[in-house]
DNA sequence: CTTGCTCCTCTAGCCGCTAGAGGAAGTAGG
DNA sequence: CCTACTTCCTCTAGCGGCTAGAGGAGCAAG
């Protein structure tokens, strides 16, 4: 109930540089040390951490991290703000995903349309270098 | 036919430092300089800068633009190369939209068995407090 | 000649880590 | 007690692809 840094970064399964920097950025409160100046943790510190290594697996950024685990410690408030942060993130997914998606549908069009001659007739040149030759101009 | 940086800028659509920056990676050759000191280019400037631009847009990375140009530069050589690199690229998007769709499924799902209630009982910070509440544990 | 715009270089910051240097603390065995 | 080994410490720099700002110089128009 009382364990240095490693341990902790194998229980929550977090790298031990990850977790002095999480401390730095203020996602985890500054660790109480041994007289040598080693961290010292608890269970506490794992069910922090590894709440905020799934919401950074989620894709929450650390600003939303440090509001979500603000909100945690007050759990009388009506959960408004935690399904706020959730769905601003979710719609942000959402628009990368679309992004991504665009590019995809262009770039398979222009690599389905490759003679596989030389570069000076290829297809993907001649897109990259004409945005004109794209369907959509969205980019 | 000899125009300074911000009407290159102009003319291809990147901002002044990016164009400065691109010849500090060397996507764009040393500009000649006027004897005061200031760069002047010309139409090939504005071409190469335009096709640079349009696979930043479609998402492709500098080094393999690097790729592209010096692959541009020799048009007999056949364009296996070239569709490579765009097919690398087209798989790397389509992992990151598998990655995200992924993400999305799950934030929705978190998001839609918010009760709205308090924060104590919401299943958003339940989810994340538990990695074991989800369905798919690839992340 | 002065105003105002454009240009120059250099440095630092963004995000979320990750890697490495150089050194000290702790632990296990002889 | 000494040694060897592991773990830990701090500090700095780097990744990608820019973007912002400081502080100064060039240049064209009025």
């Amino acid at each position: 109930m009382d364990f240095p840094i490693g341990e902790l970064s194998r229980r929550a399964g977090v790298l031990v540089p990850t977790v002095r920097y999480y401390e730095q950025v203020g996602l985890l409160p500054p660790a109480p040390r041994t007289e040598g100046g080693r961290r010292r943790y608890g269970q506490a510190d794992v069910e922090r951490l590894a709440f905020i290594r799934h919401a950074r697996e989620l894709g929450f950024g650390i600003e939303a991290i440090r509001e979500l685990l603000a909100l945690v410690a007050q759990p009388d408030r009506p959960c408004a703000e935690v399904d706020g942060i959730a769905r601003r993130h979710l719609v942000g997914v959402e628009r990368r995903i679309a992004r991504l998606t665009a590019l995809k549908t262009e770039l398979s069009r222009m690599i389905g349309e490759c003679g596989h001659g030389r570069v000076g007739e290829c297809r993907v040149i001649e897109v990259l270098s004409d945005h004109g030759l794209c369907v959509d101009d969205s980019h």
